[in-house]
RNA sequence: GCCGUUGUAGCUCAGUGGUAGAGCACUUCCUUGGUAAGGAAGAGGUCAAGGGUUCAAUUCCCUUUAACGGCUCCA
């Protein structure tokens, strides 16, 4: 007999050898029909693994995000086998659970998939899951699995095979197909009732771009119907929230194959936001001591050979222009051109820290495949700033910046991000960072005592600093998934001393400062696509483009509109007259599609009285007020920036 | 940049080897209507661009270009 703890805590003895599946049918029936996999002893167990020792167990379903990913991993072997059949001698690499699904590598050989045959492999899978086919482990002895693949020609597997030790190597198959996997699957094949497979896609071999690229199918599936209508309902939902579909619908941006890839122009609704924007970020960085500059679009190839970015990003920078002999490039970052700002006068311990904002247009070549929206585009408009200190004033400095952003977040609603330390890579150094190994580790330090100290929650990730330092950056998702980087705070050690920037220390020493580069609302473009997906369109009234639309119910109240609206007008309410000869109906419904905060309805009655019949978008008629008593509303909410 | 899909009216999308269609938007007229679509008429397209096959190409093939789904990249 083995003794079981369960997750209660109770203690149950059972017969060596029963498994997690025997065991919930000992509970009951019904728990045992859910049952995709089980924890024991914190490792995942297939649900049918002979139990030999004493262990903790808890049953995992598929409210589980292990048991729900035992489920898509178990889905891809599945679809393997679907693939299989319709495309023999295909080659697997892997086939791992993702965020909403799964996918599986292969090599096609000389064969093509296409869309048209998704529909036939789901049919298949359909066929093959009713089947009830068990997934069945079988360990093997290494020199026997690389016999298997060497005969089978597979180079794949014996890659990963090379990778493994002797007695760790597990085989799993259902119906007619095996693979090499470490596992665990679910029961059987009869638990995936509901199989959507959703993309074909190419994706280089270990995810390198000198490799070749293989195929990669993607997948979801469901323990029910139900589930996957839902699951594909929600997708829709997120679809309408997209920004470039909201941004075109209400006027935000456009896009011209004449003037490029990746080159946004903001229409007169997106360019109200930009400014509203700026001027929260004007407010808010001279109150925190920031001085704003300006400066050119372009600059000599030599400052960017000073900086160090030429050998880093001079891929990513538009090709120079010549002029008189000497190479101009396009600014793909603006922080060159205010270390010159720094420089041009003297500076001693007393001017430190010095802070310089501009709302910077920078201008990025970026790969073709990789535009997207407004999230990733050519030219970018940054908030960016420099703040130049020394390392005593570092830490108070940087705490800043994250406060900024804190507050920004606070303003827009923003909950749902991550901040990620982003750390430099060692065996990188002189490579893709600058070959300073103390430095990153001082520097690294401070940073995470400063996110500690401020109690903010954050993971690390190495090999995502910048070349100069590491950084915080604060992780986004689109609206259908994406991860983007909103914002970001960074220190640079490397820079300062490239462009021999110095003040004059206490002691009459000549020193570096360290800066910090720091973008909290990031750049207009990402951040308003970011808005644009996080209000779904409804901006806040502070940031509509459109505040207020009076809507006269006939010609006759015409001129009573105009004149509403040039009061709102004149208290800096962004007001429209829905002048058409259209039904009151209509007028509200188009009002209420471009998602304007407010709606004045103004008749006989409104115009007898000096009032307006207020309505709010999305929530219907908010009765009648007199049109000071709706202006003084609207504009403190305005200026307190309420969200909403 | 790589793999795959797509490109038809301002927008959303049908359709076809014999020089194109709907709904919405737009223009004009009728209607002056009280909280999410009033009616009629009209205008609008080198069917992404270039080349090829064909008596004939928007449709089939090739190239280019752009968008989309991924991969890679992202100071």
């Amino acid at each position: 007999m083995i003794k079981i703890t369960l997750p209660d805590g109770s203690v149950r003895e059972f017969e060596k050898g029963t498994s997690a599946l025997g065991i919930a049918k000992s509970i009951s029936e019904g728990l045992a029909r859910k049952v995709l996999a089980a924890n024991i002893n914190g490792q995942v167990w297939d649900a049918t693994r002979p139990i030999n020792d004493d262990a903790s167990l808890k049953l995992l379903t598929w409210d589980d995000n292990d048991g729900k990913n035992t489920f898509w991993h178990s889905s891809a072997h599945l679809m393997a086998e679907a693939v299989e059949s319709m495309f023999p001698g295909v080659k697997f690499w892997v086939g791992p659970p993702v965020e909403n699904g799964f996918y599986y590598d292969m090599d096609l050989g000389d064969k093509k998939m296409s869309e048209e045959d998704l529909a036939a492999l789901e049919k298949k899978m359909n066929e093959l899951a009713r089947k009830n086919s068990e997934y069945l482990r079988k360990e093997m002895p290494k020199a026997d699995a690389v016999k298997y693949f060497t005969d089978k020609g597979d180079e794949y597997k014996l890659d990963l095979l090379s990778n493994l030790n002797d007695g760790e190597i597990t085989f799993y198959s259902q119906g007619n197909f095996t693979d090499l996997c470490r596992g665990p699957h679910i029961p059987n094949t009869s638990f995936i009732k509901a199989i959507k497979l959703t993309s074909i896609a190419g994706a280089y071999w270990k995810g390198d771009e000198k490799n070749k690229m293989l195929t990669r199918l993607y997948g979801v599936t469901f323990p029910s119907q139900k589930q996957l209508d839902e699951h594909l309902q929600m997708l829709e939902e997120a679809k309408k929230r997209d920004h470039r579909k909201l941004g075109k619908e209400l006027g935000i941006y456009t896009m011209d194959d004449d003037v490029g890839q990746g080159l946004i122009m903001w229409m007169p609704n997106g360019t109200v936001i930009i400014e509203e924007l700026e001027k929260l970020a004007k407010e808010t960085e001279q109150a925190a001591g920031y001085k704003r500059v300006v400066t050119p679009h372009i600059a000599k190839e030599s400052m960017y050979i000073t900086s160090g970015h030429l050998p880093y990003y001079a891929d990513s920078m538009y090709p120079p222009m010549e002029m008189e002999g000497e190479k101009y490039y396009l600014k793909s970052m603006n922080c060159p051109h205010h270390h010159k700002i720094y420089a041009a006068e003297p500076k001693s311990y007393r001017d430190l820290p010095y802070r310089i904002a501009e709302y910077g247009t920078v201008y990025r070549y970026e790969q073709s495949g990789e535009l997207f929206g407004l999230m990733r585009v050519r030219c970018l408009h940054m908030n960016d700033a420099h703040i130049y200190c020394t390392k005593e004033q570092f830490n108070d400095e940087f705490r800043a910046v994250n406060d900024m952003y804190l507050k920004y977040f606070k303003i827009f609603g923003i909950e749902k991000y991550v901040m990620r330390l982003s750390l430099h890579s060692p065996d990188k150094l002189g490579i893709k960072y600058v070959n300073e190994p103390e430095l990153w580790k001082e520097t690294e330090t401070m940073v995470r005592n400063v996110l500690t100290e401020s109690n903010i929650p954050f993971v690390e990730v190495k090999d995502e600093a910048a070349f100069y330092g590491p950084k915080i950056d604060v992780q986004i998702y689109s609206a259908i998934g994406r991860e983007f980087t909103l914002a970001t705070n960074q220190v640079d050690f490397s820079q300062g001393r490239s462009f021999k920037l110095e003040y004059i220390g206490q002691d009459n020493k000549a020193e570096t400062p360290l800066i910090i580069h720091r973008a909290p609302l990031g750049t207009h473009e990402r951040f308003i696509g970011f808005l644009l997906e996080q209000y779904a369109g409804k901006f806040p009234l502070w940031l509509a483009p459109v505040q207020v639309k009076v809507l006269p119910i006939s010609d006759k109240f015409l001129d009573y509109a105009k004149a509403v609206s040039d009061k709102l007008k004149k208290s800096d309410i962004r007001s429209e007259v829905d002048d058409r000869h259209e039904k009151i109906g209509k007028k509200i419904r188009d009002t209420e599609l471009l998602k304007v905060p407010y709606m004045l309805v103004v008749g006989e009655k409104e115009m007898n009285e000096n009032k307006v019949s207020v309505r709010i978008q999305g929530k219907g008629d908010a009765g009648v007020r007199s049109v000071d008593e709706f202006i003084a509303d609207a504009v403190s909410q305005i200026k307190e920036r309420k969200a909403e």
